[in-house]
DNA sequence: TTACTTAGTTACACCGATGTTACTGTTATT
DNA sequence: AATAACAGTAACATCGGTGTAACTAAGTAA
């Protein structure tokens, strides 16, 4: 029984490291708003983001979208214009975030009801 | 069309404020495992919780706790045993947060291969 | 009488995330 | 010659979330 107890808290851990790696994926004050820039619109430029993400910072832009790089989640592409342009773009991976985005969405708008009856 | 665009940006407002009501409920560094330990158990006391939840302190424990009643996540019952002991419970609300939690547990882990191939 | 348990609270410190401002380098425009 | 646009970077300040340690209050056990 005592074995059984232990398995079972082994399982809950792994949920609980699997759901940090989501949360860490996603965190970041922009992250989210981020990637529903870029999904919008299938490409976006820096200064599109920058526009479309209301409040943040190039600075903080350019962080958050360096970490969602390197979390495989947008790639990055330069491109030959003039001034040089950049363009963002969700990889597949990035992609597969929709369903979440939008489960936390639905359960962001009915949680809203109960709290503020609105 | 300008009037279009508009609405698209209103309604990507409106689904960015949903999503950041959902991630306000559940930031905090130990929210996700609190809610955890509750629901697998059904019922739980502070300091079962706070040797479920490992590496969180009484202080932290205390302070989410409160957060999540807030929120009308989970109740606070205080019963009359000795030494007093106080019972948390997922709300039917606290409840409906199963679904997105099982969702980044899953996406977390599909995450987790894409970046260290384990 | 002292120590222990439960469920917290209080005071203090720290650090990392974020904000602000100014700056870079290249090219085109005025 | 000076300015603007683009995509950032660098230096500095700040603030809130978190950690640590000690404390409370009521009752029980040694």
């Amino acid at each position: 029984m005592r074995c059984a107890i232990t398995e079972f808290q082994q399982e809950q851990k792994k949920r609980m490291r699997s759901v940090q790696d989501a949360m860490d994926a996603l965190n970041g004050k922009w992250k989210i708003a981020i990637i529903s820039s870029i999904c919008c619109y299938g490409k976006r430029r820096f200064s599109d983001i920058l526009n479309d993400v209301e409040g943040v910072s190039n600075r903080m832009l350019s962080k958050e979208l360096k970490e969602l790089e390197l979390n495989q989640l947008v790639t990055r592409t330069v491109l030959a214009t003039q001034p040089i342009t950049v363009e963002y773009e969700l990889t597949e991976h990035g992609n597969t975030l929709q369903t979440i985005i939008s489960e936390l969405s639905g359960w962001g708008i009915v949680h809203r009801k109960k709290i503020t009856g609105k």
